[in-house]
DNA sequence: AACCTTTATCGTAATATTGCAATATTAAAA
DNA sequence: TTTTAATATTGCAATATTACGATAAAGGTT
C-alpha cells in the first residue's frame, strides 16, 4: 500500500495530521521561523535563506500553503508570503486540549 | 535524492520537524488522543481502537516512541504506553515562540 | 521588442512511508 | 509443558516525499 487511510479517521484527526505533516520537515520549520523573523511580509528572498535549490523551496512553500500554514499574495513580479494564523490557532487549540487531558490524568497514574 | 538534508538545518529545526512528522499521521494523532482519554496508562488495547492491522499499529507506536512523544513500559505480557510530556513541552515552547513573533509583526504588516 | 528577475511546473531519480500477511517473541495461564 | 494472549519483527508491494535540472510563465526594466 503506502497510502494513508484517511477515510478511517475523524476530520479533526486528519486536520491535525495534515498541519503537523506540513511542519514535519526542517526546511518548512525554517521557512516559518524566517517569516516570523523578517519585518515585513514582502518577502521574495526565502530561497536565499535556505540551503536548497529554488524548485525545492518552491515545492516546500506550496506544501505549507496547501496545508494552510502560510498564504501568498502576488506583489508585482515577486510574491509576498505570510503566516496564516488560522492554522496556528487550530494547532494551539489541539495542544491546549492535550494539556487538559494530561492534567486530568495526573491524578491517577504514571 | 529523496532524503531530507537534515545536516543543513539547525538542531532545533530538526527537532521540531521530527516531532511534527511523528504527529503527521491521523493514526498517530488518534493514538495520542486515546492515551489522553483512557483513565490509566495500563493500556494494551490500542490496536482495537484503531482501524488498522496490528503490525501497522505497532509500527506507528514505534514511530511515536522514537520521536519521543510516548514512552512504553513492559507490564507483564502487555505494554503500558504513556504520553511523554517532555516532547510536548518542546512543541508548546515552539508555538509560544511563534505566537510572540506574530505579536511583534502585527505592528507593521499584513 | 529584447532582456532580466522571480517564481512555478515538469520530469525524473533516490529514498521514505504506509499497510499488512506471515512469523517470531515473550510472558502469563492452564 | 502446552496453550493462549499481546506485541514486535520481517518482507514486500503500493504509494508518497524529497531534491534538483531544465524549462516555462509572468511581470518588470531597458
Amino acid at each position: 500500500m503506502g497510502a494513508t487511510k484517511s477515510e478511517h479517521f475523524t476530520e479533526k484527526q486528519n486536520q491535525i495530521a495534515t498541519l503537523a505533516k506540513a511542519l514535519g520537515h526542517p526546511a518548512r520549520v525554517a521557512i516559518i521561523q524566517y517569516l516570523l523573523k523578517v519585518d515585513t511580509c514582502i518577502c521574495g528572498d526565502i530561497v536565499n535563506e535556505l540551503p536548497l535549490a529554488q524548485p525545492t523551496v518552491s515545492q516546500h512553500l506550496r506544501e505549507l500553503k496547501s496545508a494552510g500554514l502560510i498564504k501568498g499574495n502576488i506583489e508585482g513580479n515577486s510574491i509576498c508570503y505570510c503566516i496564516d494564523e488560522t492554522a496556528l490557532e487550530i494547532f494551539k487549540q489541539f495542544f491546549a486540549h492535550v494539556e487538559d487531558g494530561l492534567d486530568e490524568k495526573k491524578k491517577r497514574c504514571c
